[in-house]
DNA sequence: CCAGATATGTAGTGTTCACTACAGATGTGG
DNA sequence: CCACATCTGTAGTGAACACTACATATCTGG
């Protein structure tokens, strides 16, 4: 028995080309039409590879988090738990302003609100943040054994806070600041790091 | 000439009944029939009173600043710098986990995306945040010259990252975070604007 | 109590949405 | 070269959407 004909796009390709929409206009405020066009292909190839429109954009959340944490292994190859901090909020600061994508951060913009029938997409970004954050946490609990942060410190709470401030930087981006501007609210969110931090004698 | 028939709902308490929708499933996600539902009448009364569906979300994004702005004066009245950026994140902490309103913060759950014809919806919250962000800023610059803060801190930047770290626990909120979750995360943020006041000596 | 004005409820309007039926195209295994 | 399987493009499908026409109801001013 064949194998039927071969599909004439690359899947990778068109993934890009749909987070970059999803990125700029939400789940809910993509249409089908505007990522089959991005994608350069027609409605019954798009839902033949991803099922449907919430699979596609799992399939580009995947590829997504995926580079993501590719990132996220440098971030906390850091040799301080502040310098974890500054690295990750001032890549934040600098990704989320870069040209070449749509401004903050797709695990945001994708939706943090939907309306019926929708409601398991906001949950799907939330968990995806959630990794990010349990990287920062494990990290964190190192800094802690290893006498980098504070004995009073907590780790959990001071990963949710970079967590937090990544986000909100997300926000700010998309609504217009600049890679200065982010950059400074950086700068700011480390000194609480920094205060968490054994002194060094 | 007469002045026709009087409304028979009130308009204020229908503004609440519709902030809350909003804040739920966001502009886009908010429909008419669940809209006209929560408010407890007919798309021609709303239409007759709010003109169409984004009149009726500044109209509750008005409701709803008028309400934040009143309680961001107690806020800035606070002694220092500190404790007005304290004061700001606990009651955030407080006010997003509020199990009197939806999780998180209508001015980023409203809609930080929205797809072609509501370009203009995350523009809005973006705005509104900002009066908040300026009050913020206007409270750090006197700081600042009282000699709370630092000759060498940034009052604008201050109150970018306190902004900031607002908007990033709305988020977390409305994913899932508890109040003392929140509360963690504005403890460990009140410690970078602490790095940034004077010595009391 | 009548004329003008505005609100209300019913029942739609056209449009856009996510999604798909179907026929033709293009591949593989025998 | 044929049976079969999968992809592709055209052209839709029903459903849900924001919004409204219209008849009726309820007010004010004279």
């Amino acid at each position: 028995m064949g194998m039927g004909r071969p599909r004439e796009f690359d899947a990778e390709m068109a993934l890009d080309q749909a987070m970059e929409v999803f990125w700029r206009h939400g789940y809910e405020g993509a249409t089908i039409a505007q990522l089959t066009e991005a994608m350069g292909i027609n409605p019954p190839s798009l839902y033949a590879c991803f099922g449907n429109k919430e699979g596609l954009l799992k399939a580009a959340l995947d590829r997504y988090t995926k580079l993501r944490n590719i990132w996220m292994e440098e971030v906390v190859a850091a040799p301080t738990a502040r310098a974890v901090a500054k690295r990750m909020l001032m890549g934040i600061a600098d990704k989320q302003t870069d040209p070449a994508n749509p401004p903050g951060c797709l695990l945001v913009q994708g939706g943090i609100a939907c309306g019926t029938g929708s409601e398991n997409v906001p949950f799907e970004l939330a968990a995806r943040r959630a990794q990010n954050e349990d990287q920062l946490r494990d990290r964190f609990i190192r800094a802690k054994a290893e006498g980098d942060l504070k004995p009073t410190s907590d780790p959990a709470a001071l990963a949710r806070y970079v967590s937090a401030v990544s986000v909100g930087m997300g926000v700010m981006a998309s609504s217009g600041a600049d890679r200065e501007a982010l950059r400074q609210v950086a700068d700011v969110a480390v000194q609480a790091v920094e205060a968490q931090s054994a002194d060094k004698t």
